[in-house]
DNA sequence: CTAAACCTTGACGCTCACGTCAACGCAAGC
DNA sequence: GCTTGCGTTGACGTGAGCGTCAAGGTTTAG
């Protein structure tokens, strides 16, 4: 298949699949005229990438899934790498969790009209998902 | 005091302030030479939009607060504009717990080995502090 | 007097995962 | 033959909150 029917079967775009290709996490064929050659194998790949970002990984964090589908596994987690990603994501969440919890004791106490001096500790954080 | 002092005291950048007042944030009175000239009131909201930032708030979101403080109250939350963002805020800390607690359920659950076909909702979330 | 340390505006850089446009080639239906 | 709809690469735009020069003017310490 080519690259917009790929696109359209994951749900995708086909400007998000050569990003994909030019970060070097979807390599495909080339037909003789120069057009993206894609099978099934590439569509399990993009959907194991979506189903990640979903949960807040990064592009970047996705690679070792990848590569460990690439190598054979039949599921992208059960190589180390992958597994350590999940780990470090993990707490990541948790920190995360910490965070929003004292932040939402600070809006309710602020909605509530308490002392106005009471400042959650302004660290660098980022919480996405 | 002239804007290296108000960053100093105020553990934040000229570059920072500068970007307040061109944001309409801020206004500063000049003096004969042009330098910007600021007092107390100024390192007041300063402090104030540091520490909305700090829970998570946006430049945007702290305009309500400026006002109000701006306006003479004593404190910045004291307006019902103030207040609304705080409890819109606090509906996106809440929306932002329910998200994060899924993700943390899905990241245990792949830990542990089990099947690889429960995702999230891929929904567009954006989930910070 | 001079050098350091402050101030000014303006403009580009940064992150991330693409969106959007430009300008072109290729293929198929009428 | 012509239009429509695919595909290609390349390059710039997006948002948030500044960081980081660049190229000057001003003030202060020695």
């Amino acid at each position: 298949m080519r690259i917009g029917e790929l696109a359209k079967r994951a749900g995708t775009t086909t400007r998000a699949l050569r990003f994909y290709e030019s970060e070097g996490l979807l390599e495909a064929g080339r037909t003789s005229n120069g057009y993206r050659e894609y099978d099934e194998h590439h569509l399990r790949l993009v959907r194991e990438i979506q189903s990640l970002q979903a949960v807040g990984l990064s592009l970047e964090d996705t690679r070792p899934f990848v590569a460990c589908l690439r190598a054979g596994h039949e599921s992208g987690d059960s190589c180390p790498d992958s597994r350590e990603v999940y780990r470090r994501k993990l707490a990541e969440v948790d920190a995360c969790l910490d965070r929003l919890h004292t932040v939402r004791e600070f809006l309710l106490a602020r909605l509530a009209f308490q002392d106005p001096c009471l400042v959650p500790e302004p660290k660098e954080f980022q919480c996405s998902s």
